[in-house]
Parts: C-alpha cells; structure tokens; sequence
DNA sequence: TTGTAGGCGTTATCAA
DNA sequence: TTGATAACGCCTACAA
C-alpha cells in the first residue's frame, strides 16, 4: 500500500498487528472492536488503544465475507439531474446513514438493459436491498426476479404492476386536482402539455386530465395534448403550437413545473399574459416557481416522503418484517397567482 | 438466504457448487470466470453455461479480499440538492462505471465531524480513491491525512490550500469578468450579493467583484455587498435592502443564478424593470435562466468537466500515474438580455 | 491444461 | 474472561 501523500510503502494495519501487539487473540481482539460482553474492559480499552495509535481501520469487506452481511444498499436512479431524484438520493442516504447502511449509486438511463446491468453488479457487490427510482424493468413482468434473495422497492409508478414494493405519489389524482380546479374557475378549453413517452407519470397524468374533462362533460380534443419534453423548452414549443390552434385554450396543465416554466416563456414571447388570457398549473412545487412570474399554481407532491417510504420499506423487507405495500402518496394543490377566470383578457 | 419472490430458502450458487457441477476444481473455474488464457475454451464454456443455469454471480466481495482490490470509489457531497452537485454526481458515476468502479456516495452537509465520520467509513469499505465535494476538511491541513493509502480529490475551491489534488472553477476570474462587464456597460454602483459564510466560492466571488471595482478605479462600498443564502430568498432579501439605500445600485451582480431569481422577483414586486432599471448577472448557468423574464445574463461554470477531471485525476492516482493538479477551468460570459446600460430609464 | 494449498481480514463456535 | 480453529468466497503461486 502506498501512502498518498508521502509516497511511502506502508503495511496495511489488520487485526493481526493490533491483537499482537497487545498481546492478546485474535478472539479477543474481535471482541474488543464489537464491544462484546465477554471481555476485560481493561483489556479492551488498550486494545484499543493501540487500534488508535495504529491508525487502524477494520476491514468492512471482511467483515461482510464473514457475516455475510454486507450493510450496503443499492441505488438506482435514472438520472440524478433532476430536482425530484435528486431529493429521493438524499432522502434515501440520510435514512441509510442512520440505519448503518452505506449506499452505492448508479444511474440506468431508463435503458432496460443498462438497468438489468445495474441490478446484476449490485447483486454481485452483496447488496442487502435495492430501490430503483423510474425503474423500466419493474414494468417487465417477473424482470425483478433474477435479483434474487436481494429484496427491490420500486420508487416511481408501474403501468402494468409487476412487483409489489413500490412508492409512488398519486399522479392520476393530483393531474385531476389540477385540472378540476381550472374547470372550477370556467375554462372550458383546457390543455395539457406532457411528455414524449408517455411513461407512467406521463400516462397517468394525461389520465387524470381526461378523467375530470369528462367528469365534467367537458369534450376531450386530442389537439389540446401537446407532447413535451418534461423541460423547458418542451413548454415553449407546447404553447407556441396551442396558442396558434384556431380555438386556442384558455388555461394549460403542464407535466412538470420546468414544462410551465417554457410556456411562461412562450406566452410572454407572444404578449399573451398569465393569468389574464391564460391559466397555468404546474406539477412538483420546486421551490423557485415561488419566484416566477407571476407565481406558478402548482401541484406538490412531497418528494422527500417518496424516498423516505422507499427505505423504510427496504430497511423492513431486509429485516424480514411486515410492511405495507405498495405506498400511494397524495399530492396537493398549491394556489398562487397563474390562473384566474377565463375571458377575463382581451 | 431468503427469495424474496417466494419466500423460500435458497442456499447461495458459489464457485464450490458449480465447480462441483463441473467436475472441475476451483482454480479452473476462477480461470474461467476471468477468461485466464491457460484454459480449454470448451471447459469454460461448460462451466460458464451452468453458472448461468444457476444464476450465479461472482462475490465482488470475496474477490475483493481476495486481490485486494475493491473496485470502488467514495463520493462524498455537501447535499445532491442543487444542481451543481446532480451534475457531478452524473458525470462521475458515469466516468467510473465505464472504467469498472462502483461508487459509494454519502452526504456530509459542510459538517466537518460529519465529513471526517465520511472518510472513515470509505476507508473502511477499502475505497480505492474519494472524491470530495465541497469539503470542508480541506482547509484543515493535514485533516486528510488519515485516508491514508487512499488518493483524495476535492472539487471546489480552499482558501487555504492545504491539499494538492483539487479541481476548481476560477470564482475570481469569473466574478471579474462579470462585474467588469457591468462597468463595461457604464455602471458605477455595482451591487453583490453573496453568501452568509464566505466560504471558499463565495469568498472567491467577492473578490473578484472588488477586484474589478478597484482595476477601474470604482470605489468599494461595504453598503453595496450584501449576504444572501445561495438561494431565492437571498436574492429577494437583497434587492428590498439595496433598492432602500439612499444611493441604490444599478447593477447586481449575484453569487448564483437562484440568487438573481430571487431578485428579478424582488425588483418586479417594487416595479423596478430589469434591466431598464436594474441590471442583473447571475452565474452557474442553469437551464432555467435561459427562460427567465428576462433572459438572464451569466456566467457559465462547465460543472460536467468539474466532475470529469476530478474522476481522471482520481482514476490516474489509483493507478499511480502522473497527474496534472490542481486543476482550475475557466467560467464564460454568457451574454442574455438582463443587462443594459445604465440610466435607461427614469 | 488442470489441480493443490495457502492466504485475504474478519467473525463465530467451541473448548479451556 | 480468553484462545485455537474453522469458516466466508475467491485468487494465485506452485506443482502436476
């Protein structure tokens, strides 16, 4: 081993050197690091000692081959560029540090392949538990399988459930929220801005648009749905295209909050002000739509909830206890300033 | 070990079993996993075909201890919150997953204890090298000394350097580039807003912005710099206190670009028009900016090229090669539509 | 080309 | 209260 900041050769410190020192076994020596019941106090307090003075660091990879415990967790997110990911990673690491638990990161790309990749080296590294946020796989059905003996909570709704342990936050509700509450206010017109792939939360979300349009005799035209790109410039290009429709919407639900933050954009670009010609609404509440202008109305939906059921689900699958699954969260409207009464304009 | 599919006991698929299988010996069937030269393709692949059938997958932890080598690396961030560290995170996962690592990843929260408690536990799970970000530890000399064997690398920047391995943006240079754009454009009272601790990026900002007073024979106002929080709020809180002053700045020039969308809020709110009024640069570059009302002018950091030197550099002192260090990239001025000159209005 | 045996650093089961 | 000794699952000289 080589000493990175003086160059130098050094011997790795193990229990062999420290239990040798002292003078004692290698038993004793184990007890004296797990603090067990059967020892000397005195006796352990210097063998510690000596692990101190030693600079020793016990081996967590031993350990694990010896325990057959390796109190690691694999984490699997899509990618974590997001606001949204990146809020489940520190969920998920805070409660994993809290429980003992060290956790290895990768991202899957929403490639299936790359995920079942994901999943293999976590297996092969010993993982107690996996979650996997956006997962593809978990709509594959049995594609969670091969992890065996590894237990997987899945953060992110299925279309087709597949597996059991999943989080998700009530996506097909809270686009309902959203769009009852733009009827509520006299929009007839209502569009939707969404995403390419129409995946779960994209699915879904169109589903709870629909579900209230028609809830309330409102007729569905399939040219009010824009696909976006979940980010801003898939807003821009979402209003741009409706606002030049012959009978343009009065009020737009959009995807996500970056998705609103673009037809804010767009709609400024063509002098047409929000909320007085148009309504917007929002999904995710990221703190900065606070600041926009004016203010996003939006849907929230408690991220840091997302992750903490995930682990928590983990933590009692690993330990062999009941838990409940799988986990709906529900979302919630958050009134601010983007949406008024239709026709209130020009 | 327990299917968690099923919930029934399965006894764990090791070489010993397969190579039992196989009629082979250990040796022969490592030689196979590892595609060793000195073995009979037809043997492999015999043996390869049932360890498939059996769903076996090798111990990364037991070879661990084996080679002495873990193939793993420690991420170490402040909080994956904001955008700046999604981006590190992504690109140096990605970097170490095509060059065979596994990344751990913890959160130390600017916590000193909490950062040296990271270290340790890296240490301890045998990291092969650790990337830290946003360390607070590297200012302390000699407080990543006890890593010992293990390479550190640092994104951002110490004030007191006390490590040779970091990776930085140039804060100085940037800040003066962007307020030297600002007198550029005839400004005289140049506000900043910054962060409460001034630690290394907001100290370095801060510099750079009196640097560029002083290069122009600006005088340096205490009253014009004011700590905000890195965040919207900030930004907010700060224009209400500038625009109060008697002699009110007509340029900001803020820490980040969350910052300046706090106060492109905060001047609208007083009907203070950017940039007629007020001009504003922001820095990070962001997508978000680019659809800001108006477009925000600001000074891009490359954070993907952040994450990947520090990985290269990490990957190059794992295996002992020569490495350029510390590593300092450039920031560049991106020229939007929330700066003018000054006295337009009024 | 294949096999034997020892070792990696720790825990755990017995005895003492 | 302490100590041998055998795992844990894999790699690697060295020998056959």
């Amino acid at each position: 081993m080589k000493d990175h900041e003086t160059g130098r050769q050094t011997r790795r410190v193990t229990m062999q050197s420290i239990a040798h020192q002292a003078g004692v076994s290698l038993t004793t020596m184990s007890r004296a690091l797990n603090d067990h019941p059967d020892i000397d106090p005195a006796t352990r307090e210097r063998i510690l000692a000596i692990g101190r003075e030693l600079r020793y660091t016990p081996s967590a990879i031993a350990r694990s081959l010896a325990t057959q415990r390796s109190h690691t967790i694999g984490l699997a997110v899509r990618t974590p560029l997001d606001m949204w990911a990146a809020q489940i990673i520190l969920s998920i690491e805070e409660l994993a540090h809290t429980s003992g638990y060290e956790v290895f990161i990768s991202t899957h790309q929403a490639d299936a392949a790359r995920e079942r990749a994901v999943l293999k080296t976590f297996q092969g590294r010993q993982v107690e538990g996996i979650i996997v946020v956006s997962s593809v796989l978990g709509e594959e059905p049995g594609a969670l399988r091969p992890s065996l003996g590894v237990p997987v909570v899945l953060i992110s709704p299925l279309l087709h459930v597949a597996h059991r342990y999943t989080v998700q936050t009530d996506d097909v509700a809270g686009a309902r929220t959203a769009t009852e509450y733009l009827i509520r206010l006299g929009h007839r017109r209502i569009a939707h801005i969404g995403v390419p792939d129409w995946a779960a939360p994209g699915y879904n979300r169109q589903q709870g648009y629909r579900a209230a349009l028609e809830a309330h005799g409102l007729p569905w035209d399939p040219a009010l749905v824009f696909a976006g790109d979940a980010h801003e410039g898939g807003g821009l290009h979402g209003v741009q295209a409706l606002l030049a429709l012959p009978d343009p919407p009065t009020a737009i639900f959009c995807f996500n909050d970056l998705t609103a933050v673009g037809v804010l954009h767009g709609a400024r670009l063509q002098g047409v002000q929000v909320p007085r010609d148009l309504s917007l609404v929002g999904l995710d509440d990221v703190s900065l739509v606070h600041y926009l202008d004016p203010p996003l109305t939006t849907i929230r939906q408690d991220v840091q909830a997302l992750g903490g059921r995930a682990m928590h689900m983990l933590l009692d699958l690993i330990a062999g206890r009941e838990t409940q699954a799988p986990v709906v969260l529900d979302m919630e409207l958050v009134e601010r300033l983007s949406c008024a009464a239709p026709g209130a304009g020009a």
